[in-house]
DNA sequence: CATGAATGAGACTTCATTCAT
DNA sequence: AATGAATGAAGTCTCATTCAT
């Protein structure tokens, strides 16, 4: 890499981290492009020869901090040689929640967006840089276990959502009660919801026959 | 009520009908103090009469909605005469559901906010207003269930979280399915849910021992 | 006084001291009219039923608390029974300081306008409301000096702005010392002006003669 | 200095020079930021680079203005030859007030804001951008005289605040008479001011005394 | 590539004044 | 006489974006 070519980097490097911090830290809205590159020490028009605007760089940041955070839970994940799909999945959800407790200013940003959304941003971008692809993972680790599951993207879809949407109101609001006291309901919770999708045979409790079980609750609708 | 007391209650009420006409169509952030007033026919000042700021006008509105939303979905219940916990909850949510799936624009709305926070203003406006103690209610169900449940508040956030979280991706994006075809798969979670929270004393499932089990899924952390 | 004209008083009363007390704690520029009806606990509209707007009842305060000052200190003076035109001078001088000094803010809001204007005004007020002429008792004790002065207008002037001018400094802002300091040397200047307006046929100091001497300080202009 | 950097000074001149002629024909506060930037052809936002509001750009302009004033009557004291501390006083004071009596719109605008304070600004700038002290020449032009003056300071400030505050009324309202009229009086209390200074080992007229003296005024307070 | 002075549309907010009650 | 809701003109200030250097 040329000195130039490093040079670019760096401011671009640059404009991120503080972007980053500044999200943060004042918030999206609060947040001017003035901010961002006075704070990065490059000038006005530097932002606009990588950003479009301030909506582009957040975009980016998003996909980019979601990725870290599901690969730094898979390295983890590897480090620890848990086996078992469940005991695989417990440990990757508790891994992201302790990372998030701690930096709760990330939850704050990537929040309520770390949905189904951005996590399929966050998987293309590691397909894209690393070539790694996030879901297929996740389909392997899958593969491993005894039992089947019906729709595991929607499985996946369930659980990213309800660990999501409860995290970020037990981290940044303790409401209604603080992570660590929810911790216990939320594994319990995710055991069920991996009953619910377990694939059985016999039971009845196939997707094909659900509608019928969950119409029968009304007599009118 | 007097003339003057009737006007004041028109104008007020026109800037708050505008107002969510305007958030739903073109966002918070692209609509300003300005198109409100416009719109709802009164002068600039006048805003400022009622409401602090933008954000003002908009928490009001997303307790309102939100309020509104739970209180005729509790009115259709009981003109439904469903019996029996899992049954009620299951109509309630379908309900909501239905409402959101009609009125996509109010979901994107209140959309992530129809969380914890806001659904405790909800029952407070509830309560406030028509002296209707709504989480009282939904305790009065429960309490007709056969079934004892372990930390009443904690289930109801768990289902109110995921449902908002799920239906928010899958009616405003589709992603990673349209509603009617994730609608079964999370009325069986909740299924699957209320199990989990079910109290029964010789499964040892009790939140007391959940720790033990969450935490032997690691074997590190 | 009908029971209805003791009403109409009161409210007008307590506009003029609410007036005062935020013009002499917040200023002049940021009382606004709003202010000062809610803090005096009328409407609106009965601040206009008595005043053009808010530089009116300023005015109207100015002209009234300039007099106030003026008539306590003759008040003062007459009780304390000082002889001869010089030393009654300065003991209405040092009471007017002394009470200024004690109410710094009515000094900040007369201020500079303390001038010949309003000094004037404020004798206009006395001569209105109690048929009391200032300027004239002024002269009065003049009269009963031993010394003559020439132009006892411009005399009182040139006292008037002095005092309120360097007074203004010292007390408001100690600059460039505090009053105390400046006090003695306050009088002793007003001493020496006595002396310059001191009519003296044989001195050559006459107002006529005044410009020849001024004129030759300069060997060009 | 390069081409932009000369734009950068034309622009900041404009917004100068412009905000002073409406500064003095307008007024302060009827002198809105709108006015000034159209006028000097400038946009809204280009104002704000170079002064925080109203106020910042009214205050650089007094203490400029102010200074200009002392620095050029210093000027024509260099030029006329004329010797002798008093005479150079007086000369210096006739110069301030034939071009505040020339331009009464500039009198208007530093007003009564030639005061101690802003004269110390206006110093403090002189001797920042011109390494002019213009306090010490004062001095210098005090030690050359055979007489000694006591507190050279106060003895300034008295002067200062008399003639300005003097001459305001007299030029900008002829009250209570035009300046013509008065400067003759003028000179002459400023002449007995230099005397009521002026050190004297025999006379008792020291500072020490002059509290003795001002006090035997009253026989109470 | 990089800069940063300049732009100017437009957001927000205030507040003196009116007038129907 | 008194009220106070409503007004809307007028002001302040911000900030994304451009473009000449």
């Amino acid at each position: 890499m040329g000195k130039l070519e490093l040079n670019k980097m760096r401011k671009k490097s640059a404009l991120y981290n503080t972007a980053f911090e500044l999200f943060t830290t004042k918030g999206l809205a609060k947040t001017t492009i003035s901010d961002i590159v006075e704070n990065a020490g490059v000038a006005k028009g530097t932002f606009y020869l990588y950003f479009k605007d301030k909506y582009d760089i957040r975009n980016k940041l998003i996909s980019h901090k979601a990725g870290e955070l599901f690969s730094q839970a898979r390295d983890a994940l590897e480090q620890a040689h848990v086996t078992g799909f469940t005991a695989q999945l417990h440990f990757l959800v508790d891994n992201i929640l302790d990372r998030l407790e701690t930096e709760s200013d990330l939850l704050g940003f990537i929040s309520k967006n770390l949905s189904w959304g951005v996590f399929k941003d966050a998987f293309q971008e590691q397909a894209d840089e690393d070539d790694f692809p996030f879901f297929q993972e996740y389909l392997n680790l899958l593969d491993q276990s005894d039992v089947q599951y019906d729709s595991p993207e929607l499985l996946l879809f369930t659980i990213i959502e309800l660990v999501s949407s409860t995290s970020y109101s037990c981290i940044l609001h303790s409401q209604p009660v603080c992570l660590a006291e929810y911790r216990p309901y939320l594994h319990k919770t995710i055991d069920c919801i991996l009953q619910a999708f377990a694939h059985t045979d016999e039971s009845g409790l196939s997707a094909a026959n659900m509608n019928v079980i969950s119409d029968k609750h009304f007599d009118q609708n």
